[in-house]
DNA sequence: ATGGTCGGGAACCGA
């Protein structure tokens, strides 16, 4: 079973590279982030056609998350607990495929300071304790997304640019690192010690040119699911087509 | 060089 994570960066724009890639790479379970649209106007009938399943939760403009699926997903929830007021569409799960698959589209937190990074400093800490919830259901967990967090300077091109950027806070990767203390793996890296396996090139400056990269894009997989990890990949090429999201798909199979 | 380029949605905000 193949699980990926995609941040489409707008679903309207991306639709016909989405849609590309899942004919190519054929997941059987993909979680979606930065679809910004509302859940009704989300492209319903085109990604049916594909053969999957949908589950979004939409907000008008920024942020919103979907999971796609081949045989039909259960939702259980569709908010990150512990914050009654955060209206910000960033989180669902979902029992799919035997697996219990997050869907996570992690704050950016920038400008540090400042309310922004507060914010995803404490939305981490409540990322932590529902994470801590899951483990210890023992049952096989996936948490995919867009992290928006740099875990060490490998993680980076040029740590020199991002020195006072959220994405590599030492309370930023403090917090991720709690998810390796508590028994989470981190695929994509425990399966490629050194390289860089960037999944983010930014627009801007030709970063993509440069390969001016960052890994951001991760899969926390639980004990019971890292068990069955059989490979992993990062879908480097979809960066290169043309109208490319700045994000191409991370994902991992399990046996 | 405190730059640059996208998406969403109609002037800027967010990344």
């Amino acid at each position: 079973m193949k699980f990926a994570t995609f941040n489409v960066n707008g679903i309207g724009a991306r639709l016909p590279r989405l849609l590309e890639w899942l004919a190519e790479a054929r997941p059987d379970v993909v979680g979606l982030q930065e679809i910004k649209t509302q859940t009704e106007s989300f492209p319903l009938a085109a990604i049916e056609a594909a053969g999957y399943h949908v589950l979004v939760h939409g907000q008008k403009g920024f942020n919103g998350v979907a999971i796609l699926s081949r045989e039909p997903a259960q939702e259980i929830h569709r908010q990150l607990p512990g914050d009654e007021e955060d209206v910000q569409s960033r989180w669902i799960e979902a029992q799919v495929a035997g697996v219990h698959f997050v869907c996570l589209y992690l704050p950016n937190g920038n400008p540090v300071p400042g309310p922004k990074f507060d914010y995803k400093l404490a939305w981490m800490d409540r990322m932590l304790a529902r994470a801590a919830e899951l483990a210890a259901s023992e049952q096989p967990v996936i948490l995919a997304g867009d992290w928006n967090v740099c875990p060490t300077d490998l993680d980076l091109a040029r740590p020199d640019m991002m020195a006072g950027d959220a994405l590599v806070q030492p309370e930023t990767r403090a917090r991720f690192r709690a998810l390796a203390a508590a028994g989470w793996t981190d695929a994509i890296r425990a399966q490629r010690p050194h390289a860089p396996c960037y999944s983010y090139w930014d627009y801007q400056a030709g970063a993509w040119a440069k390969n001016w990269g960052l890994r951001i894009d991760h899969l926390m997989l639980s004990p019971a699911a890292a068990d069955r990890l059989r490979d992993t990949g990062i879908d480097r090429e979809v960066r290169g087509a043309e109208r490319a999201s700045d994000h191409v798909p991370a994902w991992v199979e399990l046996a």
